[in-house]
DNA sequence: CAGTATCCCGGATGATACTG
DNA sequence: CAGTATCATCCGGGATACTG
């Protein structure tokens, strides 16, 4: 018999599942550089709306990637921080980051040679 | 004056535009084993639908990223390989499988610990 | 400041049928 | 087999207004 801890999970599904996409991508790009507050991290992510940072913050703490520090201020202040696990997944942005310059310096090298 | 060369530009919001989301990922991963066709690639993706496997495959064409093999055979045959582009997306990948490894294995450590 | 609450639209997706 | 075409649907996400 198969125990249930022999089912065949795919850890890149796992993986895609929880930061698979584009905003949760680049929210925790910004959030490996350092804490940021909320509308700090809005502005860092060119195209994302307060609701959709909204969202994908609420699913990334509820994932374990991030924590949310909520200050009883006026104005409120509240800063997000990658937790332990979120940190773990700076090799992920990082070999991103690295293609990335790779794939632009080709673009541009293509250019300057028409 | 900042040249055009110089204008701020993202390489993980590059590489997150390319490769940003769940099924291209997915996808990326099958091709990264070896050249399929395409109900093979079906299959192997588990929940994807064909419509979509046609989408996201003829914008991964569109990039560069793979190249698609069509055989003027009866019945068709059609097979798709990654590209030198898609190829160097390995390490992605790679850092993801990596990852969802040991997030399972953490998983399954607290589950034992029960 | 950092949200929540509503309303609403369009594009993404599923289902189904058809075809080279 | 590997699609394309069409229709119906749904909900992700924008816009706006309001609040602790």
């Amino acid at each position: 018999m198969i125990a249930k801890k022999d089912l065949p999970v795919c850890p890149v599904a796992t993986t895609v599942g929880l930061i698979g996409s584009k905003w949760k991508l680049l929210i925790l790009q910004q959030l490996l550089k350092e804490r940021k507050r909320f509308n700090e991290l809005r502005r860092s992510i060119d195209g994302i709306s307060q609701k959709v940072l909204t969202q994908n913050l609420r699913a990334m703490e509820a994932d374990g990637i991030l924590v949310r520090y909520a200050y009883a201020e006026v104005p409120p202040r509240v800063e997000y921080e990658l937790s332990e696990l979120g940190n773990s997944l700076r090799p992920i942005i990082s070999e991103m980051d690295s293609w990335g310059v790779e794939y632009l310096n080709t673009l541009k090298d293509m250019q300057e040679a028409e």
